[in-house]
This record gives structure tokens, sequence and C-alpha cells, in this order.
DNA sequence: TTGAAAGCGTTACCAT
DNA sequence: ATGGTAACGCTTTCAA
């Protein structure tokens, strides 16, 4: 393996010269860094990373926290985190919570040596996290679900699900229904709990009464959506239309609306919140929200972060960023045709 | 921060039985490895991971180069895999080819030093690619796509598609789309090409023939798979079946049917494969693969290839493992009931 | 502008 | 079984 040592030989030069070239930093003469610059050339020199990190004290690696990377609002934002960071010559540390039992702790201690900063995706943490990641003392930004005092970006929940319900009602529902985590102790499973108490509350501020058998709790997937929905939709009184916490498992009550028998919207008009990739495709209704966006924007705040570590109070973005949502009416909400007939 | 000589200070030995001792490898006197754990445990000791990579050679980090993350297939090996390796004593960095340019190479000098071992999914290596890999003498695993003499777990695609295309010719079809990349020039987008070859030797195998008009050639979305299918479905002849080349794609048919205004089956059977989380929810009739379970054979392929850098000739895992497909047939496919009348 | 040399925190070899 | 001590490859004072 060629070293910085080759690199210095070759160059007839120091390898202190050498690291200075390669880092642009200080001054080096123009033939010198000339000469440096080619051997390095002529050697396929690359720098070791983790030689690099132990004399400098840095890494340029950034840990992203998810609970998992299934669901694709987690795959969006990881994408867009990982081609801002390459851009930034950082690397990414993927650290899943799949798997591991809700209680077992962050672990925080076995990658935080590896890494310059965290990015955590709606990662709920115990208070022994925080004063982990406080002892630690590195840099950490979260998006989602705010973590600490620490910097975030987020979408607001509330005033998405008041988006939507003030569509429904627009269109004429009185009888709205809502399918998503209602729990959240399965704690780093959850994901704004937010999303379900703003459903309750947008229902009593537009004066209608929330039936607590309207808003089931349920996973965030389509299948277990479709599971937890489909007693609602075969009850002799069942809503008009449904919010779903997520366009995934918006697409799962599109499902059981399909196997019960139910037109969509004719019968029923079905919400979701996100703008899935699929959500145009299956006309899905939905509140729109820029999912790369956030990834891209949680990166500059990091970045900032590292940098003010350096030059302290150098920072240029702010310290929480809320990213805005839409509406997006589609197909599968319209005016309730019909006053809720015996279902089945 | 506290390091190995604080340990071996409070133990009351020196940095290399604290070395040893943690690392379990050679006899350490019972008693003193009490003292030692003891002490590590008082001080919250964790080795530097940057120090012991430097030291030992052995980063215990493993980097997964995938296309993109924001497909189901990818982030599902990917969560697949961190688990696997987490369990494993092995980090993950992520390395996503989204958003460079096809021909830019993948850059390998950038992070080979940082890790042990590559997964790579479905990413295609031109030579210089392949050529630097083995020159940095890092071991690799390919999951999907071959490449080159590495070790390597996949499905059979053809067969998958041959089980798909028996699936609708036992059901009455003769009249059989295709919509999937067919131009594997794309290089860093493509998945296996396979599929799309598979399906015209399956038709020709069937003694149907192949009309060219009703292979279509599609990113790998729903989106672009409800576009470039639209016409098809549209024209005064059309096929009274498409299998799509995965479900993403296929629940674009099912998207570009609906706004069509064709019934699925009735008027179309649509058929997909991968067996995608929305399958079952959707009625999607897919060919099923396991994911997660390519995921964890890739990683247990790397590991025996780390152990038997070590230990040579120490490998238990075939060096190319198949995982089998199968059917399941569920709404979105049936008998043909009408001969494809007028679109629209 | 450049070089010498002292770390950075571990591992692993060589003695003992 | 344990300790001393060169590496490991680079960064970063400190001098020159």
């Amino acid at each position: 393996m060629t070293t910085i040592a080759d690199v210095a030989a070759l160059a007839g030069v120091s390898v202190a010269t050498v690291s200075r070239t390669l880092h642009g930093s200080s001054r080096v003469d123009p033939r010198t860094r000339e000469r440096v610059l080619a051997a390095a050339a002529e050697l396929d020199y690359v720098a070791s990373p983790t030689a690099t990190s132990l004399a400098s004290g840095r890494t340029h690696v950034v840990a992203v926290v998810a609970p998992l990377m299934s669901r694709w609002f987690f795959a969006t934002v990881v994408t867009a985190i990982e081609q801002e960071l390459r851009a930034a010559g950082y690397h990414l540390l993927l650290i899943t919570l799949d798997g591991q039992a809700a209680d077992s702790g962050l672990q925080y201690e076995m990658f935080a040596k590896r890494v310059d900063g965290i990015i955590a995706l709606n990662v709920p943490a115990t208070d022994a996290d925080l004063a982990m990641l406080h002892r630690l003392g590195v840099p950490v930004v979260a998006v989602g679900m705010a973590l600490d005092r620490w910097p975030r970006v987020h979408i607001d929940d509330a005033a998405a699900v008041r988006t939507a319900i003030t569509h429904l009602i627009g269109l004429g529902h009185r009888e709205i229904g809502y399918v998503g985590t209602t729990d959240t102790s399965v704690a780093h499973m959850s994901t704004p709990g937010e999303r379900s108490a703003a459903f309750r509350a947008a229902l009593r501020e537009a004066g209608l009464s929330v039936r607590p058998e309207w808003a089931v709790d349920s996973d965030w997937t389509a299948d277990a959506a479709a599971r937890k929905v489909e007693p609602m939709l075969r009850a002799e009184q069942r809503p008009t239309a449904i919010l779903a916490g997520s366009d995934e498992m918006a697409i799962g009550v599109l499902g059981a609306a399909r196997w019960i028998g139910l037109r969509v919207p004719e019968d029923l008009s079905v919400m979701g919140i996100d703008d899935h990739t699929f959500a145009a495709v299956l006309g899905l209704s939905t509140i729109h929200q820029d999912v790369r966006a956030q990834g891209r924007l949680a990166v500059s705040m990091l970045l900032d972060d590292l940098r003010a570590e350096a030059a302290p109070a150098d920072r240029t973005v702010a310290r929480t960023v809320e990213v805005p949502t839409y509406l997006i009416a589609r197909e599968t909400t319209a005016h309730p045709e019909t006053t809720a007939p015996p279902g089945g």
C-alpha cells in the first residue's frame, strides 16, 4: 500500500509538506505543490482515512439513525442525506433500530467515536440516551420528532392533518375516521403521535364529534391499516371518509375498501399524508411533504455545526426548520354521495 | 476521553494486558481479567475504533453499495444487512449511486480503505471498476447482478418470469405484454435485463409470438411504467395481460388501467415480480422473492470471506446462492373474459 | 515555505 | 501470564 512517505520520497519533500499540499490548508510553494501533486497522482495515492482520523480527531463520517429503512419516508431521506454528505466529502454510517428491543437503548457508545455527527430520523430517545449523547459531545440533528434541544427539521404534522380534515369537511364529509399510531409506547417504532392528536383536535375545532371507534390504532404499514380499518368499514354505521396517518396506511385502507366492495370515492373517501411515490399513480389524495429537502436541510445544519466546532459562532442555518406541506387532491376523495349504507 | 492507558493504570496492569483481556484472544489470568474488566466498566471505557483500525488493519465496517435507497428492494435488503452486520459486530457504510453520472465510476478508492468488505446490490461495474476492486483486494459479495467472479446471492430471474408467464398462459392468455427495463445502457440504474429477455424467451417457448410494441421499455418506477404502458392499453389491439418487471411497475400498470377505465382483472390481468409490501393489500399477483434472506446470506458470505482471510480455506458457505421464488396468484390475474375491445 | 518530530490510541511481537 | 515497545499512517506544532 502506498503511504504518504512514498509520495514524499518521490516528490523529494517531507511528509509534512505532502500533508499540507493535499490539505490545501497552509501555504506551499506552487512548484513544490506541483511536484507533490504529480507524485501523488503517479502513485494513485489515497490517504488512509483511519490514520487521518486518528491524527486529526475527525472521521468525516456521519451516522444516520433510523427506526428502519423499509419505509418510504426513511429510505427517501437517507438517499438524500447520503447524496448531500458525499458531495461534502463525508460518508454515511447507517444505524437501524430494526430488530432491537425497544428498550435496549441506542448504544451510541458503539458508534459515537466513529463519527463526527449524528442525524436522527424520528428516533425517540430515553433520558439515558440523551444524557449519553450530551456526554459524548457529538453534534446531533433531528429529523421529524424533536430531540431535546438539538436542531431539528420537520413538518408541521398538526397543520398537515388540519389541512386534510378541512379538505374532507369542505367536500361535505361529517363522518370522518382515522387510522394511525395513537399509542406512543412502542417507542422506537412510533412516528409523531401528533398526527393522531391533531386529528381529534381538528374535528373538534370543526364542531364535529370524535367517535372513539372511528379512530383506530395501527402499525405504520398498509397491511396493518387494512386489517385495523376493516371492522370499521363493515360496521352498520361507518364513516364516509377516512384519513390515514400516512400514505402507506391509506393504501391499506384502499385495499380494505376494495375487498369489502366499497367504491372509492363514491362510497368512501380516503386520504393519506406524505405524498408517497405511489400516491399519484393510485390517485390518492394526500398532503405533500418534501422529504428529500428535509434530508438536505439536515445535512447542512449538521455540517454547519461541525464547522462551528472549529470556528465558533459561524452558523448560517436556523436552529429549527419547518418544511411546508400542502394538499394534493386527487381521485380518492369526493363529495359523499350516499349516507353510509349497511356495509359489506 | 478515557483511553486504554487509564484502564491499565486503574487495574494496575500494562496496556498490553488490557488489550488482551478486552479482546478475549490470548490467555489472561482470571483474576487479572477480573480487575481489568472492572476497571473498564468503572471508566465506561470504549476502545477507539479509529486507533484499533490503524493498529490492527481491520475496520469492522462493511460498505453497502446500491443504486438508490428509495426502491423497496434495496431498502429492504439494506435493513436486513444492517441488522445482520450489527449482530456480528460490524457497522454499515452506505454508498448510493444516486445522483451520480452513470459513467463517473464507482470511486471505490474513496471508501475502500475504510471498510473490510463490500456488498454490492445490483451495481454494474465497468472493467475499470473491477480492476480497481481487485487491486484493492477487498472482499466483495454481489446481490442480484453478478459481479465478475465474486460470490453472489440472487434469484433466478428467468425462472421467475417463466413462472409468471406460465401462470398467465394457464389462465388462457395469449396476448401478453411486458413493461420493464430492456435497455441496459443506463448502467447504474438498471436491474437484471434478464427479466426482459426471459419474457421473450418464455413467450417463444410457449409458441406465442412477441409483438415488439407490447414489450415496452420503462424506468423502474410506477409512474414511468404507467406512462409507458398507457399507449399500449389505449391501442385498438391491446394485450389481455401485462407482466411488469417489478411490482412497483405493476402498480403503475394498475394505475394506468384505472384511469383508462379498464377493469382488472376482467379487462386486463396484471402481474408483477417481487412481492412488494403493498402487493398483498392491492391484491397483486406476483412472484415472491425473499429479500431479507438475500441480505442475510450476503452478510454470511462476506463474513465468511473475512474470516477466511485470517484462517484460509475456512469457508462454510457456497460461493453462489440462488434464493427460490414462487408464484402468488392473487386478484389481479384471471381468465381473459373479453377479447380486447376497442380501448378507452 | 519547509522539515523534524511528537503525538493520536491500539495492537502485536518479543522478551521475560 | 504479563510487560515493554515498536509499529500503524497521518496531522500538527515548533523551529529553522
